[in-house]
DNA sequence: TTGAAAGCGCTAACAC
DNA sequence: GTGTTAGCGCTTTCAA
């Protein structure tokens, strides 16, 4: 690895002078940036980041943080920050955390050794906790907040989407709707619940609590939640179902086959973040979709776009700035096959 | 941030001894130990890593590159390698290339600026002259190889695996058996399309070239494949289908159904490697799975294995040393219900 | 066992 | 426009 000295050298100036060139060319005479630039590519010269950052300050680099890089949604949301961060000159460290404290704790404390200049966090439970171990860094929330006050947050409108799904259900006719929910503890889950109560309301059904089950956001979970509801006695029995994520409604559907249930003629069904799989199984599964790649793509350019307003002297230590952005996407009801009125109505 | 000569002056002694105590407890008193350790938990220090990596010239640090993120199959690489540099005291830091070039040679460019100390990659046809940038640095090929001697590979057993589904679709009595194969240029199309080949051959059938068609690994380009092979006069359109990736498969199901084709008994598919949406599509697909998670840890495991032997004075540059490894691991042919018997035997 | 000093590669201040 | 010098935070000689 040759450094700028062995440019320097070869192009026959001093260091300060190679370094100029490459990082100030306006700064530098004509003939001698052309001689120091041939003498770089000469060497096939890659500056040592390292070097840089740390007489810089500036690492030009940011942290991601999600909980299932496993989970189509959360790559993709990876794959636009990580797309966005490119654009902007940035490199972004991804981690991934399971959704585990302490995986979140050590990412953290890996991360930030590295200094990086902000981060984009899809939130657990912990992480209002965890992030103490980052003082004074921009951060921007993804996906799911914390309700940290001063932070940037980038979020799908959750209750919409949930609203929407439920007020479908409810124009097909069902009025005995069962939700599998995720963790309560997550903002999102809580959001889809409070769409859920409000479509219920708004249409003047009573809201059963015993028809709402929690799950922790794995497939197995949404099967465990599903067949509990599916066995009540048929008189209390769902006729519909909405789930709170991807992976539970898989474990949904699969119980639903289990007990030989038609979808959608003995049972329907509204998942919450559209798949591959929801498009492709018998019958494609109505979902509440999410623009996962867009989320990405703006946490990264609002962090971004904090960050320069730091450095341009603005704003001091950038997690206590004016007002945080709320950025909210809206989410789109995708309707397909999995959902059909009830097959017998029930004789309230 | 707090840097080590803050914990120096708070517990009284100097940069030196601070950083011992740390990296190094056994070469400092025990009392001085403590003080220096209390000190930096006070002030929750966390060591430069930049700075101790230019100063080391060892980051601890190695590239992951993959060619598709989104791809679970990738995912699956990535986090399997993840988990195993965690656990080696490694920092894998991640990039996605989507099969181009040019990605491809930035993400390069940017590792190589941050140092790290080796490199797993997932190559594509540009990856041999790419890693001209990056010499001397230790590479494991991971799912993919490039024929560069030097290198230590982690792959499956592609032709075993091909040669597996080809030979259960010839055991359920089918002789027309087209395969939708990965573009020729990257060595796991290559090998599993040998491994069909080596079936047909082995059971005395004719292999017929018309049969058998390339795709880009795309969702799309399996689709427009199975179209043109499954379009063909009934006596010569293929009874089975082998299909090389997951991507594609997907692609190749939607075209049968598309052309009301009903699986298995108008047409049976066999597809390479598993997914959630084989599993619970209709009906669910038999399948050549693939150790994804293994093969991202095995790779790790050898590339730090590598890096340690270097490390020891041993070897000298790492790409030439003695042989290199050559890890291959089993594939299994999965059973479901995606194949048939042929419903009408052909005439010859 | 500890401290002083040097230096990893780079760039920013300050001279000239 | 260009060179000299200093220093980012750390670890590692070398001396004491």
């Amino acid at each position: 690895m040759s450094s700028i000295q062995d440019v320097a050298t070869l192009a026959n100036v001093s260091a300060a002078t190679a370094s100029r060139a490459l990082s100030r060319p306006d700064m530098v005479a004509q003939p001698t940036r052309e001689r120091v630039l041939h003498a770089a590519q000469q060497l096939g010269y890659q500056p040592n980041m390292l070097a840089r950052s740390l007489r810089q300050r500036e690492t030009r680099t940011i942290g991601v943080i999600v909980t299932d890089i496993l989970n189509h949604f959360h790559a993709t949301l990876a794959k636009g920050v990580q797309d966005a961060a490119d654009r902007h000159g940035y490199t972004a460290f991804l981690f991934n955390t399971d959704e585990d404290a302490g995986k979140e704790r050590r990412a953290l404390d890996t991360l930030r050794g590295h200094l990086p200049q902000g981060l984009i966090v899809v939130p657990t439970a912990h992480t209002r906790e965890n992030l103490k171990l980052v003082p004074n860094l921009p951060i921007v929330e993804l996906d799911r907040v914390t309700g940290n006050p001063g932070v940037t947050t980038v979020t799908v409108d959750n209750i919409g989407g949930a609203r929407a799904a439920t007020a479908h259900l409810i124009g097909l006719g069902h009025t005995r709707i069962g939700m599998i929910v995720g963790k309560l503890d997550i903002s999102t889950a809580v959001e889809r619940h409070a769409g859920f109560r409000q479509a219920i309301d708004e249409a003047g059904l009573t809201y059963d609590p015993a028809l709402v089950l929690p799950g922790e956001h794995r497939e197995e979970d949404g099967r465990q939640a599903a067949l509990r509801l599916l066995s009540l006695p048929l008189h209390l029995r769902p006729t519909a179902l909405f789930v709170g994520n991807n992976e539970m409604t898989v474990g949904a559907v699969l119980a639903a086959r289990e007990l030989g249930l038609n979808i959608p003629a003995d049972l329907s069904i509204v998942g919450f973040d559209d798949s591959r799989w929801a498009q492709t199984m018998t019958p494609p599964l109505t979902v509440v979709s999410q623009p996962a790649y867009e989320l990405g793509v703006l946490a990264c350019d609002h962090l971004i776009a904090q960050l320069s307003h730091i450095q341009a002297g603005h704003g001091q230590s950038g997690r206590a700035r004016a007002s945080p952005a709320r950025v909210q996407l809206p989410t789109e009801l995708i309707l397909r096959q999995s959902t059909a009125p009830p097959v017998c109505v029930p004789t309230a």
